[in-house]
DNA sequence: ATCCTCTTTCAGTAAATACTGAAAGTTCAT
DNA sequence: ATGAACTTTCAGTATTTACTGAAAGAGGAT
């Protein structure tokens, strides 16, 4: 039989695989969660170079990636000392990460959307035709509801782990 | 100065335009989103035809995206009496859209996403290296984080409007 | 100042994704 | 059975997105 070790690297390798896999389909690009997913499973830091091996990709592309993943607060760099290179480590606590993303999300997409529904809403403002009407309320409902989920995004990633448990059981009730 | 229909048809493009972007942000294809958009502020019903004009696209890409998003339940086919043609409608309502993205997401993506955590926790269940034991952790984690999330998405989407509004005040009291 | 180690950039290329347009398929009326 | 009106499919192509690898940059140590 196969030890230890062995199928440790095998499950890690699926899951790496997924979570690109999963990425991708939430707009992530692959590598990135491929990194992410790496990373959260390492039992140490590790460097551009053992990135690059593990996943076989171009140094640039670690590079990039790696910095991209800093960027969103899911990962942050290390320094042994003595050492000149970087090292990186990721967040493993999953409320943690959750919640990073969603601020993420919200300052860069979330943010941007609302200001296009309040431009139409106010291109529409004063409109008189049924047209122009419908579609005055259409960007109102929307802009209602995208700050709606906006704020709530804000709340929830305002959040320690343990309120937002116990604001789950009490919604569960 | 211009007239209210010209405006009007300024407002929609640049709906149509940054709706596309961000349903390209987060994994849907942009001319899908962009008929999404198209529909939700279209008067009146619209043909494959029409579609094909207003967004300068193909036959073949305007039926595709029209029947996925049949399949995400975003839009539904009219028929009118006396035409053989198919016309399509979008979902206007805001909250409604929110519950259909939730459902058919949780069940493409999140279902799938579940099973290989289960996976991974499975096949390391029993190690007993320190590592071992960490991957299991972490992938139990997830797991518990992802159901959960799940869980709230079938929560949410199986509400009435107004008994999220009622949930909502309640969450920000 | 030169070399060494490491990071960053980016032009060129590869891969993935989306789109076109025409042909084939379907359905129904005559 | 033929044809008109429409829908569906798909091979080929275009566009977008991601990746590579090499060169340039940055910051010490000697």
């Amino acid at each position: 039989m196969k030890n230890e070790l062995i199928k440790l690297q095998e499950a890690r390798d699926e899951f790496v695989t997924q979570w690109g896999i999963m990425g991708a389909q939430w707009g992530i690009n692959r590598t990135m969660a491929q990194i992410h997913a790496l990373l959260m499973t390492a039992p140490e830091v590790m460097s551009t170079d053992e990135v690059m091996e593990a996943l076989e990709i171009s140094r640039g592309n670690a590079h990039t990636n790696l910095k991209d993943l800093v960027s969103w607060g899911l990962i942050r760099i290390v320094t042994k000392k003595g050492e000149r290179k970087e090292f990186f480590e990721a967040e493993k606590d999953v409320w943690e990460i959750f919640r990073r993303v969603a601020r993420e999300r919200k300052r860069r997409e979330i943010e941007p959307a609302l200001e296009t529904l309040r431009n139409c809403k106010a291109a529409s403002d004063e409109m008189e035709s049924p047209e122009g009407k419908a579609f005055y309320e259409q960007m109102e409902q929307l802009e209602d509801f995208v700050s709606f989920a906006s704020k709530m995004g804000d709340r929830v990633a305002s959040m320690q782990h343990g309120k937002a448990i116990k604001l789950a059981m009490k919604f569960f009730s």
